[in-house]
DNA sequence: CTACTTTCGCAACGCTGTTGCCAAAGTGCA
DNA sequence: TGCACTTTGGCAACAGCGTTGCGAAAGTAG
């Protein structure tokens, strides 16, 4: 995976033409994505020319531009060499801001972070998903408008909820537990009443999002274990979403045939098994299953690292970490590679907020198809 | 999945920038593929300038080159919709060739193809993988000469394997009951035997390339039950092979946990349930597993089509196709969406050679990481 | 035959990254 | 302290990309 490819080769129907500001956006978008990959201690015009595979020259022009426009600054200079020291570039942080909103089904939580995706501000509230949507959406409003009360630039608003919705459409399907959202255009909505930009995506996917700009990994699935079992996958940087923001159904992955009932009407769901366990107190036969369904991933989508969230897990992390890695240092036992490492997700309680909230910026730095 | 997204939002770390060549050849494959898609009948330079959202003046240059080069002609003209009529282009197919190799166990077949992936000339021998590395390379490099003697020109060979092994670097890993292949370069030692340019991957993988270039669709999981059960996926018009080739894993994914031995070691095993079945006779059941692990990767994907293949589907298209379509259509009511078709795939056997020669076609249209 | 529509190429243009060159700013040694 | 050398990074000229403006070519409609 170490290809340097610099264009899609992607889906041929959709593919368009790249003319040459599209190709001035992009080549932008990866410079900023390597100043804030970089963070506060900055990164040398040449060492970008190195990696993004264009001439310093070029680069020069490039962070010019930023520079001028706020987005990027000096930030002091290199040890020598044995010649003229480099000067290094950073991200200006606070050149933008964008709001992350976590709807879950009791609480809302909205934070305000800066182009580095770091949280400057924090908001929550309770409030009911079943309180209708007039009173949801004034909640949402509510929050937003107090967090960004007196900034400048706001890119927009993310948003991460309970699926099944939309994510490219931004309207909401059947959310479970709350069929009455069916077809709730909540994007259109949210924009019209804030004024800005707004994504919605599922929470899940929203987590995955920010885990992924955060630099765990390149190809993980990030499954979350709170009341229900869910999951996100990315692949190859990118949220892989699937052609109707379906992907990532973990929890119904039947991994016992002719199983118990679960509540969606199949049998032997993971989530079932996971849930049933969690209720008999069993949290390492929670923990087994959790792995064999992360060990079937693993085998179908070559993913570098596993990730757990939620509160179940967060309840009993090594218990639960413990539990699925074993099932994989077994598969890997077998199959004769390394074990595919599990992991916490880091966020404490707030990953699905602070991904919520790059949706917005993940574009500035070529990351999401925005 | 319509948005028009021009260039790559993928792998952050190894996204590389874009000068004007790389600019120049993306938008020529662009309009390659379209020529290749249009077929016999041809498409009109004005189209070609709306699918890809460049200006018909940009298009005229670029299609100019390419008649210049001899890759594409005129092919008449239209009918008049009240002015001048448009003139149609098409693809010249004898312009480029490329060979495919199927290695299976005990056989080897080869097939000749032109630029549009039409079969040319074809070949088959009966070769032991296990005789003997050299006998093996000598095999190859004997059909694939006999297959393109007085060809002029030769882009040139794609190998499809069992793996396990390495797409990117060409090596093999320890091929299902073969070990002793294990770290063979078998890319690089093709490319010095034959003196083209040679690309190895998985057979399965290379079967779906054909497939994704053939448009049987953008997302789909292509499932081959031969003596064993294996697959491949394509997500968004790309084979996802993940960082180590190992991506597709079908046959291992657990859906009865605890249940009986596989040979891999692992127990309740997709293959080891369906190979049981098949063993009983019990055709209807093979197919009804099949259809849960095809069910299992439609909610972890949101794939679009299920396509199956293999001798032993082959040998019973109808009950197959019907057995796994009733799990994903139990599924589809369950989740309220219109179930996820299953068909089997087109090819009569020759998927695996065929796919392997897009191997070499595919980067010419922009698909893949060529 | 005239008016109109549509296609498509030529020429000029703006903007991209590249190349050649040189000033700036260090290190290292005499 | 001074000189040679290395490395950084900006200025200017340049080649090549798609775009724009315009006109010739090739049809239809009346």
């Amino acid at each position: 995976m170490s290809s340097a490819k610099g264009i899609s080769g992607g889906i041929s129907g959709a593919a368009s033409g790249v003319n040459l500001p599209v190709l001035r956006s992009h080549n932008t978008a990866l410079v900023l994505d390597l100043l804030r990959t970089a963070g506060p201690d900055g990164i040398s015009r040449l060492e970008v020319a190195d990696r993004i595979g264009l001439t310093p020259q070029a680069v020069s022009k490039i962070t010019a531009r930023l520079r001028a426009e706020g987005l990027a600054a000096e930030a002091g200079r290199r040890a020598s060499t044995g010649g003229k020291p480099r000067t290094v570039l950073r991200l200006v942080p606070e050149a933008g801001h964008a709001v992350g909103v976590h709807l879950d089904r009791d609480a809302l939580r909205a934070v305000l972070v800066d182009l580095t995706g770091a949280v400057v501000a924090e908001r929550g509230a309770s409030l009911d998903l079943g309180a209708g949507k007039a009173a949801v959406v004034d909640g949402v409003v509510r929050e937003v408008s107090a967090l960004v009360e007196g900034r400048g630039t706001l890119l927009g608003v993310g948003v991460g909820l309970p699926g099944p919705l939309d994510h490219a459409l931004g309207v909401l399907h059947r959310v479970t537990g709350f069929p009455e959202w069916d077809g709730f255009p909540l994007r259109e909505e949210l924009e019209r009443a804030l004024g800005v930009s707004v994504v919605v995506d599922k929470d899940t996917n929203a987590a995955a999002l920010g885990l992924a700009v955060g630099g765990q990994g390149e190809s993980f699935a990030y499954l979350h274990f709170g009341a229900g079992l869910g999951g996100a996958l990315v692949l190859g940087g990118v949220v892989h979403r699937g052609a109707r923001t379906g992907a990532g159904e973990f929890g119904h992955q039947v991994v016992q045939l002719d199983g118990p009932v679960c509540e969606c009407g199949n049998r032997g769901c993971v989530e079932a098994l996971c849930l049933a366990a969690v209720g008999r107190g069993d949290y390492e036969e929670a923990a087994r299953v959790l792995g064999t369904g992360a060990a079937n991933l693993v085998a179908l989508l070559d993913i570098d690292v596993v990730l757990l969230g939620g509160r179940t897990v967060a309840a009993r992390p090594e218990c639960f970490v413990r539990g699925a890695a074993a099932v994989l240092e077994e598969r890997g036992r077998r199959v004769g590679e390394d074990a595919v490492p599990v992991r916490v997700a880091p966020g404490g309680g707030r990953e699905v907020a602070e991904g919520a909230a790059q949706l917005l910026l993940a574009p500035l730095f070529g990351r999401g198809e925005g």
